[in-house]
DNA sequence: GATGCTTAGTTTCCAAAAGAAACTAGGTAA
DNA sequence: TTACCTAGTTTCTTTTGGAAACTAAGCATC
């Protein structure tokens, strides 16, 4: 760790990358294109719930920041494929483990809500 | 991981979770209460640029999910500490490599930005 | 005994973002 | 010519986020 960047401190440029990177939608687009490069209504197939206008936005934001490439074939109709950069792969395990971990701990976490829940009555 | 979760799944149960956990403030939070106990007005020093309100709320959504425990102490004025629970204890590596991959990595994102805007002239 | 400080929040208000649905545009197939 | 594919953008409404003020109890200072 660089001790000029701190994601504690309000204006260090890394916390605009942490709130890019905390975010539901790019989770789920970097743990999809784990391995695999897609397209993106394959990606809208996929995510479910994923608006085509948040998907696009979150899409150009990655690229941006050089986690993810876009990729255009001259196919009919155009098809735009997006995969990880070597930047973005380094986050794979990290990001995975994040999507998946409520899939493993779903059952402690609906008990716990509902023991949290029973003590506001 | 169980079969009958499934966090692509727009009405799964996971889905609010991950959305609970791919947040900007759940991340510094949970980053910030590994290997200590922490109070409420420390927490909001040290996350900068955190209002009273969203860390409220967001220590009140831990809670419940069961992440954290909140422990009311009866000294003057009140004192409350919030502290990993076992079940936040297991996200405490993925948490921590999410919130500091960027301090690694800041100087490649900075050089990626700045490549992408110049594509946009 | 009024002012100000601490604790841990809640409330209010406005701006920004998210989401749903419609629209664009170019080309193919029925 | 109607419909569908691709990959988006635009519009509108609802929800959320953030800044600042307020609450409330208790102690120390002047």
């Amino acid at each position: 760790m660089q001790a000029e960047y701190d994601v504690y401190e309000d204006k260090c440029p890394t916390r605009m990358v942490l709130d890019r990177l905390a975010d539901k939608w790019s989770v789920l687009i970097l743990d999809r294109l784990d391995n695999e490069a897609v397209r993106f209504n394959q990606l809208r197939r996929d995510i479910k719930g994923v608006s085509q206008k948040v998907l696009s936005q979150t899409l150009k934001k990655l690229e941006r920041d050089g986690l993810i490439s876009r990729t255009v074939f001259a196919t009919v109709p155009v098809t735009v494929e997006y995969a990880l950069t070597p930047l973005g792969k380094t986050l794979t395990d990290c990001v995975s483990e994040l999507a998946h971990w409520a899939e493993r701990n779903m059952d402690e976490v609906l008990a716990a809500q509902k023991s949290y829940d029973k003590t506001l009555d």
